[in-house]
DNA sequence: ATTGGCACTCTCCCGGCGAGAGTGCTGAAG
DNA sequence: CTTCAGCACTCTCGCCGGGAGAGTGCCAAT
């Protein structure tokens, strides 16, 4: 595609980003153009048009960028978009003082990334698929109840309340706790199993398998935690005028489960995924697009982070900011052991 | 006032809060009132309006009732409805199921009761007045740096990062931690603060200092977790069609620090709050309803689950469901230790 | 290739009109 | 004094048509 013709494209979407409105040849050649008639830009837009980067809601209306226009803009013409120092300033603020645990320190994120990006957000936690415990702790409740906390790396705290079939005091319980910490310092969760294989019946092999089960629930992913944040920034934008496309945005977001998954599908194995409308998304997400990125403390434990917008979305402050987020929370997280 | 003038009010609640359509006097006649005339039920509706418990949009439509109007029914005019054995099954079902963590059961409970009530919901965790420490635990992650784990009554975990100013060995922290929890078992908070004052400087003081700020979180409820769902189904409601009245909804709902002020107030110390529209109630909440009650495992632990929707609530079913998910949920967490 | 000119098309807004719903009032009957 | 049938009245809502405005596509000239 020849120079003039991106610069065109570029100038729409930029401009109807903003506006909102349905843009039109003079409006383009006041603001963009000068030294162009608003003739040529006209033909240029009706190229571009038939190459299926615009469309117009009606014949005299002016042009909207179509899902492969937003596509054509990201892949080749957006430029980045440096990011004012009061946004950086507010984006180190708010993780600086987040929470050192993983609820809380995800849901920090998620909260920072809707307010720095003026959309909604999602966030899951950072997971590695093997998991390594790093301590264990054996809290007597009862006689014969036992709360037996788990942290995995990553500080990850677990916790499972244990029926067991015999009783133990406090004492018997510590004892065992300091002789399983001994066995699985540093060690993969194999150590686990191994252990429980070998142990006889009894107390410890009680533990052990809800040791296990807690560890294959993470290692499976099937406990992943995943928040969102900032749908109320999409009810400003005036595609989300009716309500109905808020409700179906919210039946994503709220359905936890599903977008677990979703996320884990969009973000295959790239660093920086855009998705943009019809683009392979599930059908209730028409006219939307997700920005993801992958982060977390280490190359082992990665989490999801995204943001979801109308397609029409500031893209380059997008990805920037996203990317500004997603640097900060992981430094943060390596800094904490989270 | 009259019985037979409870009994259109009543009846007018009724149908509006299924039809969401102002109730004429001719419908009220054919549905409820077989053997009166139109016009007699005309003249009632009218001293109704005059009362002040119904309001008519414009001159000939039907009547709508006020915030008043809804306020008489719920203190005198309604009936609590049974509840389906399939909705108690679904209620005993996940909350069941429910996970064993302050987090996760909240998040449950939220989700149970939105589901249930076909509104949105909102719940804060239980919490006491006084922290009282089941256990603490102590690992060591670098030579300077401890992670504290705290057990809180009710089953909640709280960690923390200390970088300590002098190094320790992972046995001399287990050996420490073993001090401090013979120390604290049974015991409330203020025994932490004692020993505080009494060390002196060093790794312990230093720890403690920490545990003293974990339970001053605590007790202020500074830490306490609010968490909200179901949105997506007052989007349902035709009252919400305008994308704005969620949007106000949402600030509210989304702005957690602002929110468990809010339940707090609202629920004073009563067992069962019903706020209705304008009454005491934030200007953005306009319109809306909130159902409230405390529930928790014990006297000394309370949260507050409420229901939010339209003031054009089917009241006796969300009271009724919110009090069965309620009792439930506290049965569970009572049996959990949670 | 670019551009001024121009006719054309489509939306949006406004006022008017008729249908429909529901009311309030009145006067008669129980 | 209450109830009720009858009736005129009022207000909304949906529909229609016309005028204004925005933006286009085409064409002929440079």
């Amino acid at each position: 595609m020849e120079g003039r013709k991106q610069a065109v494209l570029r100038a729409v979407v930029n401009q109807f980003t903003t506006s909102a409105v349905p843009v039109g040849s003079q409006a383009l050649q006041s603001r963009y153009f000068v030294n162009l008639s608003s003739a040529t830009i006209r033909s240029e837009l009706a190229d571009l048009v038939d190459l299926g980067y615009l469309a117009q809601p009606h014949t005299s209306a002016g042009r909207v960028p179509t899902d492969s226009g937003y596509r054509y803009f990201v892949d080749f013409l957006m430029d980045l978009e440096p990011i004012p120092d009061k946004v950086k300033a507010y984006i180190q603020d708010e993780l600086g003082s987040a929470p050192a645990d993983e609820q809380g320190m995800v849901e920090r994120v998620a909260m920072t990334l809707a307010a720095v990006t003026q959309n909604a957000s999602v966030a899951s936690a950072p997971q590695g698929s093997l998991a390594r415990i790093k301590h264990l702790d054996l809290v007597s409740l009862e006689p014969k109840e036992v709360l037996l906390i788990l942290l995995l790396e990553g500080n990850l705290l677990r916790q499972q309340v244990v029926e067991t079939s015999e009783a133990a005091t406090q004492a018997e319980l510590t004892r065992l706790a300091a002789r399983l910490n001994a066995a699985f310092s540093g060690r993969a969760s194999d150590e686990a199993r191994r252990r429980y294989e070998a142990a006889s019946l009894g107390l410890e092999k009680e533990l052990l398998g809800r040791v296990i089960a807690v560890v294959d629930a993470y290692e499976k992913g099937s406990d992943n935690l995943v928040v969102h944040d900032g749908v109320r920034n999409l009810l400003r934008h005036p595609e989300f005028a009716e309500s109905s496309r808020v409700h179906q945005v919210l039946e994503v977001l709220e359905e936890t489960r599903y977008l677990t998954v979703l996320l884990r599908q969009l973000i295959g194995d790239s660093e920086l995924q855009i998705v943009i409308g019809s683009e392979n998304m599930s059908s209730q997400l028409q006219g939307c697009a997700v920005v993801l990125t992958t982060y977390g403390p280490s190359d082992r434990l990665k989490g999801v982070l995204g943001v979801i917008g109308p397609t029409r979305m500031a893209y380059s402050q997008t990805v920037a900011r996203l990317q500004t987020v997603a640097r900060t929370a992981s430094d943060r997280m390596a800094a904490l052991g989270v």
